[in-house]
DNA sequence: GTGGGCAAATTGC
DNA sequence: CTCGGACGGATTCGG
DNA sequence: CCGAATCCGTCCGAGGCAATTTGCCCAC
């Protein structure tokens, strides 16, 4: 496998879940590390408050005296202080204010564009000045436009408003208007760190005050200030933590290790390279005695951190870090601090398959750095992913002219050659090549030098009909053994897409051009089936896509791919263009327990165990959920399982089984956890059935059936 | 010392 | 993988 | 027709199950 290859963050935090759904029993210290930290009060200079021109006689100076308050500041400062760092970030050019039943300040005195600091809000209230009478609002157009520009709206945290911000002249105008509010979370302020050196408790303060706002521009605004004053050899490993990962991956520690912690230092000492590379030193023990040698080199680097650094360390080496800024975030910021086009920093992330070097050279090189990221045979890109859709029909419907392709129910892989050197790669980026000799045999053997193809592996049976996911995926995981594994389950890739081709990048070809691209490389024995719809408006192509995906169902396959014929390679994105299909079914299935909530599910009952009807009348075990809960229901279900609690052990409480639950789930599997050996793939609750009692409930036979059926 | 049992870490969907 | 909720910008709608 | 309301793309976090490998510990 890669080694040192940076785990998947969303990957980790799920992993990190488990673990802690294990503790959750008995010791939940936990819980406060992975929510926000509480927000800081700000220090606000009274007189810098004082100047500002309240303007308006309704709601605009209500609000802004409300905003301005001690109480909202610092909830405010993250809104408008990214706005206007938007402003002069895009140069908008602003000419005459208009201020009507709405606030006006004035931002003359903000500085040279690119020289806003974090100081931009206080700067803007100190400055202000009353605002003219008689600006026209109709004359409030887009961004770039002449005249007055909408600059944006921006939830502010804690109050049940959106403050909408129009600029004209040195004027900026703030609107409100209602909306459904989110968790209150207000903002620690604070300027960015004042000097050169990177300390490891500059990343840990960041993180906690990225986690402290649920704004998304003003993450993003904190993580730009971090990034302007980071090194470029730095950046890749603060990027890392600030994305809540390690940038070893794998380190063999998990909560054992980090049981017992050495007190806190009192004064911050760690730097960002000192962590990263007393982690290093943990990771790389190995052998006899690893693990006593790990814990005391993490006596150490926990010895020299203070208590906030520990809590950081912490959040990462569990991988429990919650700031709301995963790389998205980062990318967001990195633009913003290099004066990048967001979108460019994205590709360049996408195709180089890594945040890291790219951070580097941006910060190193500024924008122009951007060009040398492109696609690389051999070197993995993102792959694309799809949206969902509920049917053929409206997949067709959102699309228009396209294909209609096989979804198959195995491991997504990238499969590069080049040089005669064949590469496979995962979803995540993961070298799987020599775990998988059929996938590069196939790669060798067709007619040409040099590509990149995106396909999906599965093991078959004789009559060509996949086998279940289960078998597939343990396949492709084991490494140890693989010739007898390959031996005793063969699997085989199935293509259905190229990338790149002799040397030519093909990701910006519409599909209909790379189709034909993979049709003139790969046999049709290696490609998924396709059903091209030019017409989805006709009765007659709609029934062909209809019947197209009847037959793939019944050839055992997952569901249908529907894509787009213009539709581009949005490398690492949730393309519009590619619509999943799946087949739904149901289930009606007794609540026997559920499981306290984490996180922002504190206090609420939301994990179910899920049970059928058994014939002697009890009810046996088949998995749980917690999906497809509105906060609404959530309630709900907290309050009517609570009333039917027999006992509650503080982690599960178990219920007399009388609520009975609808639940999809897209298969049966074989399970060794659950009574029944039987267990739902992705099961999630559609509703609760209050007109049907347990006895109506679905059985275990049912089941079984259903598993059966689809196998 | 060696093998079995077990927990932890990873990764897939 | 799944889903719901939050955010921010774009677009639509009602007086 | 303008200003407020709504929609939409995107991101994030909550949490699921199965299978595999690795290293530790204990019993023999």
């Amino acid at each position: 496998m890669a080694e040192g290859h940076p785990q998947r963050p969303a990957a980790a935090l799920a992993r990190a879940q488990q673990q802690r759904a294990r503790l959750a029993q008995g010791d939940d210290r936990h819980h406060g590390v992975a929510c926000r930290a509480a927000p800081e009060p700000v220090a606000v200079p009274g007189d810098a408050v004082a100047p500002v021109a309240v303007v308006a006689q309704a709601r605009g100076g209500e609000l802004l005296a409300q905003l301005l308050g001690v109480v909202g500041v610092e909830c405010v400062a993250g809104a408008l202080e990214q706005r206007v760092r938007q402003l002069f970030a895009r140069r908008v050019v602003a000419q005459e204010a208009w201020d009507g039943h709405h606030v006006v300040v004035h931002t003359a005195a903000l500085g040279a564009p690119g020289d806003i600091g974090g100081q931009a809000f206080e700067q803007v209230v100190g400055t202000a000045e009353p605002a003219r009478e008689g600006v026209d609002p109709r004359a409030v157009g887009q961004r770039g436009a002449p005249g007055p520009c909408q600059l944006g709206q921006a939830g502010i945290a804690g109050r049940e408003e959106r403050a909408l911000l129009v600029v004209h002249g040195p004027t900026l105008l703030l609107f409100r208007t209602p909306i459904r509010m989110n968790s209150a979370a207000g903002a620690p302020g604070g300027p960015a760190a004042d000097d050169g050196g990177m300390l490891f408790a500059d990343v840990a303060r960041v993180s906690r005050e990225v986690a402290g706002t649920s704004s998304r521009s003003r993450k993003t605004q904190l993580l730009a200030d971090f990034f302007r004053a980071a090194e470029p050899d730095d950046a890749p490993i603060a990027i890392a933590y600030l994305a809540g990962r390690l940038p070893q991956g794998r380190l063999g520690v998990g909560w054992a290790a980090l049981r017992d912690r050495a007190a806190p230092a009192a004064q911050p000492s760690l730097t960002v390279r000192g962590v990263d590379a007393a982690l290093t030193a943990v990771g790389e023990v190995s052998g006899q005695g690893a693990q006593a040698g790990r814990r005391a080199l993490l006596q150490d680097l926990f010895g020299a951190a203070t208590a906030a650094e520990q809590e950081y360390l912490l959040g990462l080496l569990t991988g429990e870090v919650r700031q709301g800024a995963l790389d998205a975030a980062a990318v967001e910021g990195l633009a913003a601090a290099t004066g990048a086009d967001p979108a460019g920093v994205r590709r360049a992330v996408m195709l180089s398959g890594a945040l890291e070097p790219v951070a580097q050279a941006l910060l190193a090189d500024g924008p122009r750095a951007l060009a040398q990221f492109r696609l690389t045979v051999g070197r993995p890109l993102f792959p694309m992913l799809a949206a969902s859709a509920k049917s053929v029909t409206e997949a067709l419907a959102r699309l228009g002219p396209c294909a209609v392709e096989e979804k198959l129910d195995g491991i997504r892989v990238q499969v590069h050659r080049e040089d005669g050197r064949v590469t496979v790669f995962t979803r995540t980026l993961d070298d799987v090549t020599e775990r998988l000799p059929e996938v590069v045999a196939a790669a060798a053997g067709l007619d040409a030098e040099q590509f990149v193809l995106d396909g999906e592996v599965l093991a078959l049976d004789a009559e060509g009909r996949p086998r279940p996911f289960q078998e597939t995926a343990g396949r492709v995981g084991s490494r140890v053994d693989v010739a007898t594994a390959a031996a005793a389950l063969p699997v085989a890739p199935v293509f259905f897409d190229v990338l790149a081709l002799e040397g030519r990048d093909l990701l910006d070809l519409p599909y209909a051009e790379r189709h034909a691209a993979l049709e003139q490389l790969v046999p049709v024995a290696q490609r998924v089936r396709m059903q091209p719809v030019a017409h989805p408006e006709d009765a007659d192509e709609l029934r062909l896509a209809e019947d197209f995906f009847a037959a793939t169902l019944a050839r055992g396959h997952e569901g249908v791919v529907v894509k787009g014929v213009d539709g581009t390679y949005a490398a690492g994105r949730r393309g519009a263009s590619w619509i999943k299909v799946k087949p739904v079914h149901t289930l009606d299935l007794v609540v026997l327990a559920v499981e306290w909530g984490h996180g922002r599910r504190t206090g609420k009952l939301s994990n179910l165990h899920l049970g059928a009807r058994a014939e002697d009348g009890s009810f046996v075990m088949l998995g749980k959920t917690f999906k497809g809960l509105t906060d609404a229901l959530l309630d709900w279900q907290t309050e009517q399982l609570l009333a039917r609690a027999v006992r509650d052990d503080g982690h599960v409480v178990t219920v007399r089984p009388e609520l009975v639950v609808e639940v999809a789930y897209d298969g049966v599997q074989t399970s060794p956890r659950y009574p029944a050996g039987l267990t739902l793939r992705f099961a999630r609750v559609l509703r609760y059935r209050d007109d049907k009692t347990p006895a109506e409930a679905d059985t275990v036979e049912t089941v079984r059936a259903a598993h059966t059926a689809t196998r």
